[in-house]
DNA sequence: ATGGGTGCAAAGGATTTGCAACATT
DNA sequence: AATGTTGCAAATCCTTTGCACCCAT
């Protein structure tokens, strides 16, 4: 069942199938828990006992290029800090890692601060792509 | 000029001015640039010889708690995934470091994938607060 | 003198890299 | 045979921790 989802999910995004690629596709179709590269491999390494942490690290991040899986930076361990405190939309470019203010973009104010029983206190918004210096150096190029 | 606003800055959020926490402040407020914790390092440590990482760590994680900056996780480093890609809102919980899937907030689209020059083709809808379930363990403690 | 702040050194973890082995077509 | 994929081991890098010193109140 969700082994032909899985199968589906990777043939559909252009990703080929192999054993680890489909095992840890169908571990996130079944897992949501949102897991680590860690909890993946742990999830795994007793169905196939050589994976290793390589594949988990190397698939994930192509399953992510390949949006059939989505990558959550939510995280506080490497993080960078923003002196401007007020709120404001943060752009970042996936190909010179530099992170841009949008000001001009509204961040969503959640419409309350307790939201299916949980303490809202912090939002952040990102957009994420190619920033306008590396678009134009892509296009000299060709 | 901008001595005056970091000293302003820190004291208004409750944070006892030091020379290096001034420094840094006054760092943040002098660079809009989304320095780790290494470029706020490596750009006051000419200006204090002494100036030791533990102490931008401690500070710039300070600085976030007392809301005086802002820390942005949009990073890559550190991750977790997510096989649904379907776009929703992700809820981070500060205390217990789940994250939860709220299914019923809308994550805005940009008005257009192109922002200022800048090729947009991710977003993500991060909120934090304290969770449901630490909510309960708390007020229980009381 | 006491508590808060700082800094060193070490430890701890997570991620990346290079390369060799393997599988698949 | 050629290309793509996997996995090991090592290296690297970032962050945290424990402790001692220092400063200011």
């Amino acid at each position: 069942m969700k082994e032909q989802e899985a199968y589906k999910k990777l043939v559909e995004n252009g990703v080929r199938p192999s054993v680890q690629r489909l095992a840890i596709m169908e571990y996130l179709l079944t897992h949501f828990t949102h897991p680590t590269v860690e909890d993946v491999y742990q999830g795994l390494c007793d169905r196939i006992p050589t994976l290793s942490r390589t594949t988990v690290y190397n698939t994930l991040r192509l399953l992510a290029e390949h949006e059939a899986a989505q990558m959550i930076t939510i995280d506080d361990h490497r993080v960078c800090y923003d002196g401007n405190t007020t709120p404001h939309v943060h752009f970042f470019c996936k190909q010179c890692g530099k992170v841009i203010d949008l000001f001009n973009e509204t961040a969503p104010t959640p419409k309350r601060n307790l939201i299916d029983g949980n303490i809202v206190d912090e939002v952040q918004l990102y957009y994420k792509g190619i920033c306008s210096k590396c678009k134009k150096q892509n296009d000299n190029k060709k």
